[in-house]
DNA sequence: CACAAAACCGATTGCCTGTCGGTTTTAACT
DNA sequence: AGTTAAAACCGACAGGCAATCGGTTTTGTG
């Protein structure tokens, strides 16, 4: 999957502000762009074909979410260009991981455990859920 | 940065037989390609331009070999996607990192953390080099 | 029902990969 | 040095996708 600019700006625009239309999409870009409302209507379209926003009429205008988060889309973008290049055996997040992890710096490093002890405590919650 | 299919079925080779020729390239890949050895040709050519290969000329042809290593090559790709998404000030990779961590099971993240710990390894030796 | 607002369609441009034929360069051999 | 075959290089074209926007159709509302 790959995004162009103005698709990376009206996806940024949406998670800072759910619910919104073309108009205030268009408005919103409007100082750092200069695309005409029919194009910023393009890209809003584009991106609900590829299902990365949903809609609803409100009106005349369709109102748009984004459907997926910042993270996750990160995180599919990540596992699309590393998968490229992984077996399917392999564990893709992993290896991409791994293909990381040497450019990191001790910091980074303590940063990146304390990341993995709150997402172990976040296992261990839904655990729990479940039982 | 975006690599096509072709380009990257000719960095995979590359990694596994350093110092090929076209000739060569264009042999190995034909079970699974049916591309003229000027397509390749040109494939690696561009490769070379987006400074992804060195090349030494032997007798009549270029020796082409990967600049950067698999590992490398997914960090810089990862930089390039998630960085798009990230501003400035974070730190891109850290981000990415966080991005990806709540899709992992326990046993994952096992194994990153051994990871984890054989950069600080790393990190430990080649401090000691220097000192 | 009329009409204005917004959605939708189609065409165009620009960029990139893949494709390859044909020409030019060049290494090697006599 | 001249010939020649091998490889590099150039130019063109197709296909796909993002960005662009004008113009037409659809549609919600008074």
């Amino acid at each position: 999957m790959f995004l162009g600019e103005l698709e990376r700006q009206v996806l940024q625009y949406l998670w800072a502000s759910p619910d919104a239309d073309v108009k205030q999409v268009h408005a919103a870009l409007a100082p750092h762009r200069e695309s005409s409302l029919n194009t910023v209507q393009s890209a809003l379209e584009r991106l609900f074909k590829k299902g990365l926003l949903s809609r609803d009429k409100k009106g005349y205008a369709y109102l748009y979410r984004a459907k997926i988060d910042r993270e996750h889309l990160i995180a599919k973008l990540i596992n699309s260009v590393a998968g490229d290049f992984i077996g399917q055996g392999e564990n893709s997040l992993i290896a991409a991981f791994s293909s990381v992890s040497n450019e990191l710096d001790e910091a980074q490093l303590d940063q990146l455990e304390q990341l993995i002890e709150v997402q172990r405590q976040q296992l261990q919650k839904s655990k729990n859920n479940v039982d």
